[in-house]
DNA sequence: GTTAATAGGTTAAACGTTTAATGGAATGAA
DNA sequence: TTCATTCCATTAAACGTTTAACCTATTAAC
């Protein structure tokens, strides 16, 4: 592989200096004449002369590159679909302002994040769904660089974010079984590893408690975001009786996973269990039964965390510093369908 | 938000050159006392300082970064489970070895890739599913940099390559269904655009021809990847007198779009009409009836694809320029269970 | 008491750009 | 002729690192 040609072979060969060539690539036409543009041009066409990216960017002080913060578990993106999701909006803001998107999986046990955010690489961070205790927010509120969490709103944290609201989006789930008159219903949840875990378990509570429902211990299982917690929260509940008639579920694998379960019992669904998922992932609508869930706008989520990381990198100041996008609850076969009868109901 | 301090700074309060600096930082210990080490780490944590990458790779002439360019569809990645699986492969290997991945979407009507994939960002490029005749693929040829073509292996091509074998995979599917008594098997694909595209097209005469049945003009759709356009096939197929009694789809996508369609006319699957697709997604696996599919190891692609690549990169050169790795006809409902009985029969 | 070797640094060039400051020739005006 | 302008181009510093080459005390060897 022979070495690249650079800015000074250019200007060797067409005769003039290296800031006339800078000069002439930049299109400042009143800098040059339209003799040595050509012959520059001839020059850079022949030599294959392309500009290197490394030295603009150091010169520069900024990359035109964003980076996409995950946890280090690489098979996030085929397994979560909000993951993807996610990543596919902010690739289309990022494709048309000409931004480039770097992956950056980092361990969640990593102590010193900033050692591979901070390096230059980067004009800005988007934080997809940090662990709440976790070295990546901790770094994030230090705000040494431009940074937008998403998939997290917490109002009393100063970070710019972007997400749904997890908690009036559970609750309008939660509320839906009990209009459709459960009154024992299971929380299917997660540890409170992230936001999302707490603040549906949270709006469970609430929603059985503003209806006088009973909610103890034995009715909620706290899991993990996969379907294998949700085949094991499934088998914990079978063994109560009374049984619940209804599973709140705080992911889609997690509903999925009980389903599994259910279905492998004997249990009939919706008719003796009715299951409530979040996310509505395509496996959820494509299952039979089809699942009812909550839908959020995962490549909207990107976009717009994306566009204020933006405004930020680029200076123009933020109206809003936290964003929240609407969800809506998706009722199919796996619950009744509420009383007034339409098939959706908004939250938020 | 203040400048970032440099290794200068550092040498400054540390009382020594940046010389030394450099050598603590990259602990050549023989070349500096324990007393100055001490010293310059003491300044390094005072100052936050962090060694700018972008400095860094200008010097080394190398950035530790690969590149994964994909159309500039920035959908694709929630779209099609493939390219996110073969991205969590490419992830996977770059993880292990401390690499990053820089997401370059490139739209296929560009006719200078080398702009944006010659910047020195990268140390290697990762090229996935390229357009047939598309200036990408032309450009990795010119071998001007280390790059990989992943999801298209034709051994006439020079540039290393890792991917499945079209041909005999969509070939022993082909087999699978006339094997299973079907004489008039229409080919539900998609124009030229991918390699992958004419590979399976030709298996399909392939095994049509050798089978001593006819394979006219009406018995095959090209369109593209998508529901929509097996949605469309479908409609076609179904005017047709005698009607086939089996679809062979060139992906999941088409066989999907065509189940909808065959599933709307009342026609029954398999009993009337026996549907095959390609690349075994999530969504065939969920629907119902589940559809019969060739799977094919998109994340192993990806991880080989990228080991591939570092061999290159690091200098290690190449056992073999092209990896094709085994694919499976996995048979569900949507087509009877081979004669052989058992459920999953290997090709290649 | 030389000389050689070693430990522990420093100097300065290089990586490939951008850009502020400067310079000089040609043109135009007075 | 002289001065100001305009046009076109150059010089040189800067961005933040790495590293080959060099330097100077100190210690070791004889």
């Amino acid at each position: 592989m022979k070495p690249r040609s650079t800015i000074k072979d250019v200007a060797t060969r067409a005769g003039v200096s290296i800031a006339t060539v800078s000069l002439v690539l930049k299109g400042q036409t009143e800098r040059y004449s339209e003799k040595t543009a050509v012959r520059v041009q001839e020059a850079i066409s022949r030599l294959k002369y392309r500009p290197n990216q490394t030295a603009r960017n150091l010169q520069r002080r900024l990359s035109r590159t964003l980076g996409f913060v995950t946890h280090k578990d690489y098979e996030l993106l085929t397994r979560s679909q909000w993951y993807s999701g996610v990543l596919d909006g902010v690739l289309s803001l990022a494709v048309e302002r000409d931004y480039d998107i770097k992956l950056s999986p980092i361990a969640s046990d990593n102590s010193a994040p900033e050692r591979k955010l901070e390096d230059g690489s980067t004009d800005g961070i988007i934080l997809a769904a940090p662990e709440e205790n976790g070295a990546l927010l901790k770094w994030a509120r230090e705000e040494n660089m431009p940074c937008v969490v998403v998939g997290r709103v917490d109002l009393n944290d100063k970070v710019p974010a972007v997400g749904i609201d997890d908690f009036e989006a559970e609750l309008a789930a939660a509320r839906a079984l009990i209009a459709q008159g459960h009154r024992r219903i299971a929380f299917l949840g997660s540890a409170w590893i992230q936001w999302s875990a707490r603040q549906r378990e949270l709006a469970y509570d609430k929603a059985m408690s503003e209806a006088g429902l009973a909610a103890p211990r034995e009715l909620r299982f706290l899991g993990r975001y996969h379907e294998q917690s949700g085949e094991e929260a499934a088998r914990e509940m079978l063994k109560l009786s009374p049984r619940p008639t209804a599973f709140l579920c705080a992911s889609d694998e997690i509903a999925i996973g009980a389903l599994r379960v259910l279905q492998q019992a004997g249990v009939r669904v919706p008719q003796d269990i009715a299951i409530m998922g979040f996310d509505d992932e395509l496996k959820v609508q494509l299952s039979r039964p089809q699942l009812s869930s909550v839908r959020q706008p995962t490549s909207e989520l990107g976009r717009t965390a994306a566009a204020l990381l933006l405004d930020i990198i680029e200076g123009r100041g933020l109206k809003e510093r936290k964003i929240i996008l609407p969800t809506t609850v998706i009722f199919r076969e796996s619950t009744a369908r509420p009383d007034h009868s339409d098939a959706a109901v908004g939250s938020m």
